[in-house]
DNA sequence: GTCTATAAGTAGATAGAC
DNA sequence: GTCTATCTACTTATAGAC
């Protein structure tokens, strides 16, 4: 993955850094210059200003979540499959980016156009495909009943949420589990494929 | 609720509004006088400065969350009764603060001291009697084989991500439901309920 | 208590030398 | 391409009149 120690690569990784820990209003220029070992000027050199800057590192972002579903949603398998599935890929992700969760849902919330744009020509238009498959697979009996949005919700909860509250579960895991931290994340996916699977089975 | 139209608490609300929306990082002292429908010096004649203030805001939202599980702790349930209580309670709480999750979320990461510190007195301490009584009913086949941690963090997950989210749902939900957006959520009462219910029931 | 005016500090962006 | 120095605008905070 690593291209190349060039000027651009270590500001585009510094940025990242810096920009999923603060955020775009927190973030400090001079903090990403100092992580790439440059000054200011040169940010501005490379990426016309902080704004671009942040546009770059949030399509990159993305662009990492959309890609890992593309295949989820063209193999063929049933909802409990697919569900699994998506547990697995997002939980490995979230895994080597514990702040992502949080960045995206930031930003989301304050620019709600730009990221349902980014989202909607890789995401959004295979929702409706997985909604019908749940509606399908409610009404012949093979999973309860339930409501299509409301269980991708569940899903999606059960998977990130604990990522987005990193600091919490380091307290409430914390006698038994703050060594293997890591480790009951990593859990999350067995737990949480169990709970969703007990949850939809008739 | 509203105590008096007064300064203090025409800034209080003001205060809320802009912090819960923007977080610390992007909330502007000259918003907030605006909201407030006063200038800049007396927001520092109040409150010494924007930290003082925030923190102000802060604990009054810590404490709005935490209040609502005291009875829910102390109250004779099983495990069901009492998740099922704590996704009402909580449901209710976050139709009418949206921005609450993220906020919370957010100073949680930028400053985790400071939120566990004053959750710790109200909340954490209750956790470890749930887990118990949860080990206990997983060990008598009331419910299902569950880890207390995961367990809790499911419930949460499945009651706070799609307030957190809230303008994704927007879009998820997008032609059927955006007429009926409260109505969805509040629906998720019943639904993440259900859900529970279906997933731990031997 | 409330205002206007302004100080003091910070952050993004640019000019220009090398 | 990379640096130092600097500009400009913004933001928090304070001084002081009323």
């Amino acid at each position: 993955m690593v291209k190349d120690s060039n000027t651009e690569n270590r500001i585009v990784e510094a940025a990242r850094r810096v920009f999923l820990e603060k955020g775009m209003a927190g973030a400090r220029m001079q903090e990403i210059a100092d992580e790439a070992g440059i000054n200011k000027a040169l940010l501005h050199y490379y990426f016309r200003s902080k704004e671009k800057l942040f546009e770059h590192i949030f399509q990159e972002i993305v662009m990492r979540i959309s890609s890992g579903l593309k295949d989820i949603f063209v193999r063929d398998m049933t909802v409990l499959e697919r569900l699994n599935s998506i547990v697995d890929v997002y939980v490995d992700i979230l895994l080597e980016n514990r702040y992502m969760p949080l960045f995206v849902l930031n930003e989301m919330n304050q620019n709600p156009e730009r990221f349902v744009c980014l989202l909607q020509e890789h995401v959004i238009i295979h929702m409706k495909s997985l909604f019908e498959q749940i509606q399908e697979e409610v009404h012949l009996g093979k999973i309860k009943q339930v409501h299509p949005a409301h269980l991708l919700l569940h899903v999606l909860g059960l998977i990130i949420f604990p990522f987005a509250a990193y600091p919490l579960i380091t307290k409430i895991a914390q006698e038994e589990f703050k060594p293997f931290l890591m480790n009951f994340l990593n859990d999350r996916k067995k737990t949480v494929k169990q709970f969703i699977t007990d949850a939809l089975t008739p």
